[in-house]
DNA sequence: ATTATCTATAGATCTATAGATAATGC
DNA sequence: ATTATCTATAGATCTATAGATAATGC
């Protein structure tokens, strides 16, 4: 209790109503609003009515409407990046590492509210404020680079940028059909990715021992 | 001559300069500026800079904004469909056929000004006035479809949504590097498109079969 | 006193239209 | 007369800041 409760002047919506993470809320809305309109067409009056507050009010929780954009990535891209350090450390074979790895990443992209791959899409990721969020997909992008060369696989950089765009293609393929069956696509896409790169073809024993390192998820 | 001689009252920019089409140098300027910026942030003054002329009077030339992105849309998946509709109607070898459309379809992304298939990812294309763009769009990976499916591929919807992402990934990768060597990386993406279907590895002379069919362009 | 919101607005655009104008063509 | 441009601007925003306000906490 305590949190959330009523600190500060009531909401105009509604009245009291939703008070339980302004912040959270806003996020919410933007990533709604960014994945389906974009960044430049969305206002940030349409952000704040979705999330229940008033335009100004946005500027009390972050100090400007890129931030709101830097906070969405950030929040997508890190999961992965966490995982793929401790894959590429691992022991397990290659071609184990690499499926376990396409499968979280697709499974994360394409199940995250409102298609927030998405975002990595948008022309504004460019901005120099956003140097954070390239740096960290460029880490994970070497990820999949460090698997493909313990792989042997040759030529390792033009097969690391297929990979890493099939990978990636989850949300141009999510943004044509909403009702994609992600599972499948996920399985599909990690069986892909390993074919891509040129490995042999996975087996049903070979995403078992990936599915087995994916379970272990702390330390 | 005659054309581009000067009819019209003369443009404010330089002088009498650049005449010559200026419709197809307002599609350079914004070809560029959408690519880069998005189009929500591009703005019809800049685009009018570019191509040397006044904000206002694009409107000769464009009923609206909108209607610039959707010829750019429509001049780059054409080619492609014209292609895909060929080769779907073709006679070789089905991995061939499938070789040969990657290859062109990467190659036409790949080699275009100003990495035009980056429009493909604008949120933009959603739009209700850019129904016959993806209408097209969705053509051309039909055809993808009736390779595969003629390919004996299974799943053929998945393998046919991943596929399509990885031909047009090219976009995405070609504007994390603008440097990319698209060549090495065209026929890289048509060996992956071959080995990510699920069909055997292609060989020199299968891609040769297939140069041989993109020679015989007309007719 | 602190927190989280609100109202009001400054200042800067942005798209599209209206109507004038400076060429060539007949 | 026709064409392709121009200047000027209406009307509609959009982001971010200034300063007030309505809660709780001490």
């Amino acid at each position: 209790m305590v949190k959330g409760a009523g600190v500060g002047r009531p909401r105009a919506s509604g009245a009291a109503a939703n008070r339980p993470d302004a912040r959270q809320a806003v996020l919410d809305a933007a990533g709604e609003l960014f994945t389906g309109a974009g960044y430049a067409a969305t206002t940030t009056r349409a952000i704040a009515e979705r999330a229940g507050l008033r335009q100004a009010s946005l500027y009390y929780h972050f100090p400007a409407k890129e931030d709101i954009l830097a906070a969405l990535l950030a929040g997508t891209v890190r999961p992965s990046l966490v995982l793929a350090a401790r894959l590429v450390a691992g022991e397990a074979a290659v071609a184990v590492r690499l499926w376990a790895l396409a499968y979280a990443d697709i499974g994360l992209l394409g199940g995250a509210r409102h298609n927030l791959g998405a975002l990595y899409l948008l022309p504004e990721v460019g901005s120099p404020n956003l140097a954070r969020f390239r740096a960290e997909r460029a880490e994970l992008k070497a990820a999949y680079g460090d698997l493909l060369e313990a792989a042997g696989v040759v030529p390792v950089a033009v097969r690391t940028d297929l990979v890493f765009g099939l990978v990636e293609s989850i949300a141009v393929i999510r943004r044509d059909d909403p009702e994609l069956d992600v599972e499948a696509h996920t399985r599909e896409g990690a069986d892909g990715v390993v074919r891509l790169a040129g490995l042999p073809e996975p087996t049903e024993e070979l995403r078992a021992e990936a599915h087995a390192l994916l379970a272990t998820s702390t330390d």
